[in-house]
DNA sequence: ATGAATTGCCTAGGAGTCCTAGGAAAGATT
DNA sequence: AATCTTTCCTAGGACTCCTAGGCAATTCAT
């Protein structure tokens, strides 16, 4: 009886793999096992079942996905930064689909807060905009923006969910383009309603 | 041995009701077999399976979703439009996140062409495009964006993907603000490399 | 080197899910 | 009233998650 040699850390690595060429939600114990020729009931020693493993490898997928953000964002700012920031993100969505999925699950905050990928993921995005005259709440709107569009795209690319014959790498390029010059001139807030009486 | 008088319909609309309740993918035959009082293997007769009834769900909430965008954008044009569009989206999004999550399911091609909902919304989205000088590819990118920061926006809410105490509808009317005077001054197409020898 | 302790993977089994096949009863039709 | 159709049932197979307890492979202590 050889032993197959699991870690948790081999689990997780296995399931990242099977995430991305099978989808997230296709990910089972079941299936993990199988892939290393072994029972599921074998898994358990190792991960504390299908939600442990689905929230470790939602921290293990930020922390490669930062890890791309960092290597783009380095030396870089302002628009460039823009740029590469946009280009490692739709790179490592498109790539790896089920671990970019993976970042995308609600996790309780307190494991949000104890991942250092998710929380370095904020930190780089702020980061982003040092290279934007914006302060708060402005700051944070624009991050909103930002980060709902490069989501939104992301999701619906995958889901199939762009019809139209122009292509997509272009499209892309242009948005980032067009959200670049919306960084740069923010509208300014409209002047509110309970100051003029 | 009563009868519980099932339809198709009914038996859509009791699952698009459990998905706002519990999630779209927490929507399961047997669970809306047991909202009737009846064995899952009953619904067999009324829908071919789980995925026709995911895909019934898609198109019928496609349909509704339609509908309220429809009636927001009754009479609007240009910012008042958009603003009405945006307004009516989120809504849609943050009362029904099951049935919105369902219009964002991945269907083959020909049930979505076979989707008035589906064909709705594309329809509509372009409509709203008659109040900006844009014209192709540029209006195509910029639907692209505007798609892609609204589903964006939606669903990292519903994710709980904003930690910031800055407020939510604080920063959705700000960013719509933005992306409307980013769509009244598209940037122009940078000089193509392949013109200039 | 040999016995003990630990660790890794196993079998067995319960509960829930999807789905099929065939049976019985409620309601509609003639 | 008799027949037919529709609706819902029971039974059961395959797959999932997960627990409990057992045997074997490895490591550790003597």
């Amino acid at each position: 009886m050889p032993r197959a040699g699991l870690t948790p850390e081999r689990v997780v690595e296995a399931a990242a793999e099977l995430a991305d060429e099978i989808g997230l939600d296709q990910v089972t114990v079941s299936a993990v096992a199988r892939g290393f020729g072994v029972k599921d009931a074998s898994l358990y020693a190792h991960v504390r079942g299908l939600s442990d493993l689905r929230s470790r490898l939602a921290t293990a997928s930020a922390a490669a996905f930062a890890d791309r953000i960092n290597t783009a964002l380095a030396g870089r700012s302002g628009h460039e930064a823009l740029a590469a920031f946009a280009q490692a993100y739709r790179t490592f969505a498109v790539h790896h689909p089920g671990r970019y999925a993976a970042t995308q699950l609600a996790l309780p905050a307190e494991t949000l807060e104890a991942s250092p990928g998710h929380r370095r993921l904020v930190e780089l995005t702020y980061a982003l905009f040092l290279g934007y005259d914006l302060a708060e709440p402005d700051r944070t709107d624009a991050v909103r923006l930002l980060r709902s569009t490069l989501h939104g795209f992301a999701a619906l690319e995958a889901a199939g969910g762009f019809g139209a014959p122009r292509d997509l790498d272009a499209s892309w390029a242009r948005m980032i383009e067009a959200l670049h010059a919306l960084l740069t001139r923010w509208p300014p807030a409209p002047p509110s309603a309970t100051l003029s009486p």
